[in-house]
RNA sequence: GGGCCCGUAGCUCAAUGGUUAGAGCAGAGCGCUCAUAACGCUUUGGUUGGGGGUUCGAGUCCCUCCGGGCCUACCA
């Protein structure tokens, strides 16, 4: 047995996630620490929400409460989405906790105290009507370039020309539209991690085994120009973590929050000990799952995210660890996404584009979209969502090769032995090969699984479900029970323990599936088939069993067309941009 | 501008430099009748984006061009 902690990217608190931010870190992370458990190990799986920020505290403005009650609300519904679509965290904290406070504060007395730390002082545009520093990208203007009116303060999006918000023509805020904007002098903290460019590139080529877009992109930030900068780790914001050097005061820095980048991967850990603190547990109850010196040398550490939280766990939160002089957990596995598209273009949270969780889940149940959205993880390149696609896979694979084959096995066995796993006969050569090949099978996914080839593992267990039909068709029961009953006994008591065995190993790709069947078969928590031919045989003649619901219904392509156009994106409705650490 | 990733069958994707480039879906044919008209078997699809090079051998390595995407450090 071994301790796994897991950890997916943090999602960022202004607005419900859409499939695209759910299928690159929360639930390939959900599958990995399922399967994880259901082999017996040890697992920490961690998530929370990200809430500091310009955009919460303007999303808050905008509906006209405070931000801490806004966070509250927003925490509810993403909490509750998670629920909804079986995410199985052991906790899911928040970065405004008490815990994280505490913590980031305490990083970043250490990193001074150890000289990672320099004060920066510099000019920024200051908005008069806003009262407030505007990041670069919350100014608009019109482009110098290409002299597009609605370019924005770091980069036009109109002819892609990197800016300087003071190389803008008629620049505004992006907040009030007031012109009244100037420049501010004000000091930053800065985290010196170009003093860490060779650790970290030593760190990532020892690192074996990580997807090529994870290392590919920290090693550009490491090699690209003059080689990693020094990062701001402050802002002039009223809603963060207040800037303290532990647990005293900074002279100079009053007023000043922590940057969410500096505090949110912290809050990894924070919301570790959040969890004791909701389990009523001691501070070594937490601290042994990060603290080399208090039990976690023996973790393994994966974390699960989007290609555009890379750097940020590659390279600045390393840093901050390393920094520290402190004997904190650093990554072992970073497993990072591409992104997934809808239907010719990007998922869009401003222009309401495609399909977000609480939408999913209004049209159908969690079982339908984990299955598509793991099996189309996008690993290896951006992937795309299409209905087409969608609903003919989830009809083929669930419906179609899995629902049915536990139906006509379950309907079979009732009509013609009864509700119970019938009484057979020793097995036939043909029947101890098919359990030969099963093994085998169940090997092969096993070790997908471990490797987190998410889209590999998947296509292994569909062919596990397959091979259920496979077999029946060739033993052909509903033939052989009227010349050779024993034998068509023998035949359907596998296929029920078969049904079994796949309703255990496919729980991490669909829990309610597997959960109903379990139910089905009266039986409570089977565990892993570490020898799938004893499994072909655990439930025992005379065992009772009810013959299950309908699992999965088929979507008509009314239902599509219908959802097509439904989800196509509309005008008018303007949140705030959407994103994740 | 710079960098990275990707381009393989109609679609979604595989293939440590090594037999004849493979799966699933879709299409075609046959079979089965237990089952959600589901299932099984067989089968048609390829100048691996174009061109050049290295090599006994290239989807894979190099150069170049074309196309798509991402990142580029104050959104998170």
């Amino acid at each position: 047995m071994a301790r796994i902690l897991i950890t997916s990217a943090i999602p960022y608190i202004n607005g419900i996630k859409h499939l695209g931010n759910l299928v690159g870190s929360q639930l390939p992370a959900d599958l990995f620490a399922r399967y994880l458990r259901l082999r017996g190990h040890e697992v920490m799986f961690i998530c929370a929400t990200d809430e500091h920020g310009t955009p919460a505290e303007i999303a808050a403005q905008r509906d006209g409460v405070g931000v801490r009650e806004y966070c509250d609300r927003m925490y509810e519904i993403q909490h509750h989405l998670g629920t909804g679509f079986r995410l199985s965290f052991d906790h899911f904290g928040r970065s405004s906790s008490d815990r994280n406070r505490q913590l980031t504060q305490h990083f970043a007395g250490r990193l001074a105290d150890n000289g990672h730390i320099s004060e920066v002082r510099e000019q920024q545009l200051f908005s008069v009507a806003d009262n407030r520093f505007l990041p670069d990208r919350y100014v608009r203007g019109t482009c110098p370039n290409c002299g597009y009116e609605q370019a924005r303060g770091d980069q036009c999006e109109n002819c892609t020309k990197q800016l300087n918000p003071t190389e803008l023509i008629n620049p505004r805020s992006e907040i009030s539209g007031s012109t009244e904007l100037e420049m501010r002098w004000t000091t930053h903290l800065f985290l010196r991690q170009s003093k860490f460019r060779n650790r970290l590139e030593e760190w990532i080529d020892s690192c074996d085994g990580w997807p090529i877009l994870t290392s590919s992109i920290a090693r550009k930030w490491l090699r690209d120009g003059d080689g990693l900068q020094d990062r701001g780790i402050t802002r002039d914001l009223d809603w963060g973590i207040p800037v303290r050097r532990g647990n005293k005061d900074w002279p100079g820095m009053e007023g000043k929050v922590f940057y969410v980048w500096f505090d949110a991967p912290i809050e990894y850990i924070s919301a570790t000990a959040e969890w004791a603190d909701a389990n009523e547990l001691d501070e070594a109850a937490w601290q042994r799952w990060w603290r080399t010196d208090l039990g976690a040398d023996d973790v393994r550490y994966v974390q699960f995210m989007g290609k555009d939280n890379v750097p940020f766990h590659t390279l600045s939160f390393p840093v901050t660890i390393m920094g520290s002089g402190e004997p904190w957990k650093l990554v072992d596995h970073i497993k990072s996404f591409n992104f997934l598209n809808y239907d010719g273009g990007q998922f869009s949270t401003s222009l309401r584009r495609g399909v977000f969780m609480d939408q999913a889940l209004d049209i159908l149940p969690p079982d339908y979209w984990r299955w598509w959205l793991l099996s189309h993880a996008p690993e290896h390149s951006d992937s795309e969502f299409t209905w087409n696609n969608f609903v003919a896979s989830v009809n083929k694979d669930l419906a179609d090769v899995l629902g049915n084959f536990v139906r006509r096995v379950t309907k079979f066995c009732s009509a013609r032995f009864g509700n119970e796993v019938p009484q057979g006969g020793d097995w036939s050569s043909e029947q101890s090969q098919f359990a030969a090949e099963l093994a085998e099978n169940v090997r092969r996914y096993a070790t997908h699984m471990e490797d987190i080839e998410i889209r590999k593992a998947a296509q292994q267990l569909r062919l596990i479900w397959a091979s259920g039909n496979e077999y029946l068709q060739t033993a052909a029961p509903w033939t052989s029970v009227k010349e050779d009953p024993a034998r068509a006994a023998t035949d359907i008591s596998i296929c029920m323990n078969l049904i079994r065995l796949i309703a255990v190993i496919s729980e991490p790709f669909i829990p309610d599936f597997s959960s109903a069947i379990i139910k089905s078969l009266r039986l409570r928590s089977p565990a892993w088939p570490d020898d799938p031919e004893a499994a072909l045989s655990a439930m025992t003649p005379g065992h009772e069993f009810d013959v299950p619901d309908l699992l999965f219904r088929k979507i008509s392509d009314e239902e599509c067309n219908e959802w097509q156009m439904r989800f196509s994106g509309e005008a008018g409705s303007n949140p705030p941009p959407n994103n994740d650490v």
